[in-house]
DNA sequence: TAATTATTGCAACTCGGTTGCATTTTTGAT
DNA sequence: ATCAAAAATGCAACCGAGTTGCAATAATTA
């Protein structure tokens, strides 16, 4: 994929979500459109030297909105930093791998779920420490009183 | 389950992990094994208050350990802090819940894993956002070359 | 154009987690 | 029991991720 046609993509998918395109949401978006993996803040950052001027308070600001709008996913990890991929139903929900040693983190198939599983268990190249699913969204109680938020209100 | 009984509990993994019972590990497992949900560093510090004098690098010391030998599990969250729980033959690998607005994890039925999936989707009573599956271990890359080693290396 | 609103940068901050080092406690051999 | 070696703990200082308040700038809208 071109680099033009990388921002000729931004460009749509923020006109798409209603997001007014600024020269720092494109530049943070054409970065995670031409990855090949989810990244964290500090490798945005570094790639984003020299091509744009941006402090990092903007990047969070901009991610957030970004993963508010549904077109970024966020990924947890144990290692204190997150990481950001596109969403979108090229880039449908699928299993990543982290390595213990590396730190890097790479998609896996992006298979149905129950499907991915299986596979996750038998056909692969890593060695499996650990196996985690984190599913996220409202507790009951929380959906019930829309008083007491201790948490994260916005959305 | 008893204080006394859980306390025992405590005795006996740390035993069996080979890992020497001092007053702050068996402290530390006592409240995990009591716990009904992981918890995060500074609620297994707000639990210990008064029943033991204990700094919080000796916290995550003792958790570190704790996990590296597989006695607990740990639970990344996009939120900052890490979670724990018990990990044993009666607590198996299985899904976690977390709140988006009080933030509060609850642990989801330990079926297997692919059995899992499906229930997830259908039979729950939280509106859900996200699904996120992360597996770590060692890429095939960081398994050939012992020589690179940016991340962590200890286990 | 002028007023209003949205975006950005800067500084200062909070919080989770780590590191180095000195002190205390435990262990284990004599 | 005694003493030396090793392990566990506390303290202070630090690092990095992420946030907040506010002022300055840029983009919208009237
Ligand atoms: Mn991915
Ligand atoms: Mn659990
Ligand atoms: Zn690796
Ligand atoms: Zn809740």
């Amino acid at each position: 994929m071109s680099v033009n046609s990388t921002h000729k993509d931004a460009l749509f998918k923020l006109q798409h979500a209603g997001i007014s395109n600024t020269s720092r949401r494109l530049a943070v978006l054409s970065i995670l459109l031409k990855a090949k993996k989810p990244l964290n803040v500090s490798t945005i950052r570094r790639l984003l030297e020299g091509k744009c001027n941006i402090d990092k308070v903007t990047v969070y600001r901009t991610l957030s909105l970004f993963r508010k709008r549904g077109i970024i996913r966020e990924i947890a990890t144990t290692s204190g930093a997150n990481y950001f991929e596109i969403a979108s139903q090229e880039n449908s929900l699928h299993p990543h791998f982290s390595c213990r040693n590396c730190g890097e983190i790479t998609c896996l198939d992006p298979l149905s779920f129950t499907h991915a599983a299986k596979l996750i268990f038998s056909k692969h190249d890593y060695s499996i420490d650990h196996i985690e699913i984190n599913i996220s969204g409202l507790c009951t109680c929380c959906r019930n009183s829309s008083k007491k938020s201790f948490y994260k209100q916005e959305e």
